[in-house]
DNA sequence: AACTTATAGTTTCAGTTGAAACCATTTGCA
DNA sequence: TGCAAATGGTTTCAACTGAAACTATAAGTT
C-alpha cells in the first residue's frame, strides 16, 4: 500500500488551460491600458468604455451603449451619472419615448476621447508587435470564430 | 462650411479592437464556468482558483498561491479564510518559518476539487471545439508570444 | 545582542459591484 | 378606453474589491 491516495486527481495544468490564459492575458492589457488614463483623467474603465462606443456611435441610449460594451446596465447607468456629471457626455431625452435618453459626447468629452484613443491604440500597436503578420491574421480569424454566437 | 465639425475625430472601432475582444471573450467565458459551480457547490471564482492551483501544486504558502493564480495577496487571503472555514482546504504553518502557512485540500476540498476540474475542461473543450487542429495550434503558440515578458 | 529592514499574512476603510426592487413610460390587448 | 405586461433607467442593499495600515516573524547589519 502507498502512502499516496488510491484516487487518480486530475488537477487543471492551469498554464495550459485556456480560459485562465485568456484572463491573464486581458487583464494585464486592460490594466495597463486604464494605468495610462486612469488618474491622468480621472476616469474609469467602465467610463472610458462608454466614452469610446459614444465616439463612435452618437445618440446611443443607456442600453444600447450596455449592449456594445458588454456591460450590465448599472455599471452604464452610474457611469454615464458621472460622465455627465462631469460634463463630458450630454444626455438629453428621446423625442418619441421619455424613457429613453439621447447620448453623446460634449466638447470636453470629445477632447478627452480625443486624447485617450491614440493612447489605447498604441497599447495595441505594442501587444500585436510581439506577431507577425500571419499570426496577426490568424489571431484575427481565431477570435472571430472563438466569439461567434 | 459643413454641419458636421471641422476636427476629424478617430473614434476606436471597438469591434476590432484587441484589448477589448480579449475582455469580452474571457469574461463570456470564465462567467459561463462560474455560473456552473458557483451556486451548486457555493465556491467563488477566486475561491475556486486557490483551490486548482492547489490541487496541482500541495503545500504552497498563500503568497504562492497569489503568485500562481496572478492574484493579489488580500484577495488570496480572504478565499483562503473562506475556503478554510468550510473545511475545504487545511492550513498548517511553515515548519521553518512561522509567517508562512502550508495548504492543501482536506479530503472535502478534492472531492469538489475532483467535480469541477472536468466541468471546466469540457467548457475549455466545448470553446476549442469551435477551432480545427491548425486554428488550435496558432492560438497556442500566439498566446504563448502575447504572454512572453 | 540590539536594531533596522524585509516578508507573510490579516484587517480596515472607502469605493465598486451586481442582483433585485423600484419608478416612469410605453406597448399590447381585451 | 383601461389594464396588464414590457421596457428604460435609477436606487438600494449586501457582497466584494484593492490600497494602505497593521501584526508577527525572520533576516541582515553593526
Amino acid at each position: 500500500m502507498s502512502a499516496r491516495p488510491t484516487v487518480a486527481h486530475a488537477p487543471l495544468e492551469l498554464e495550459h488551460f485556456l480560459p485562465y490564459r485568456l484572463s491573464i492575458l486581458s487583464n494585464t492589457v486592460s490594466q495597463a491600458i486604464a494605468a495610462d488614463y486612469q488618474q491622468r483623467y480621472e476616469l474609469s474603465m467602465t467610463e472610458w468604455r462608454v466614452m469610446a462606443v459614444l465616439g463612435r456611435f452618437e445618440g446611443l441610449s443607456a442600453r444600447e451603449v450596455a449592449e456594445r460594451t458588454a456591460m450590465d446596465k448599472v455599471a452604464v447607468s452610474r457611469a454615464l451619472a458621472r460622465l455627465v456629471d462631469a460634463g463630458r457626455v450630454d444626455r438629453a431625452t428621446h423625442d418619441g419615448d421619455k424613457r429613453r435618453s439621447v447620448l453623446q459626447l460634449s466638447a470636453a468629452g470629445w477632447a478627452i476621447h480625443d486624447e485617450v484613443a491614440p493612447l489605447a491604440r498604441e497599447h495595441e500597436r505594442e501587444l500585436l508587435e510581439k506577431l507577425n503578420d500571419e499570426e496577426k491574421a490568424w489571431l484575427a480569424r481565431i477570435l472571430d470564430k472563438l466569439m461567434a454566437p
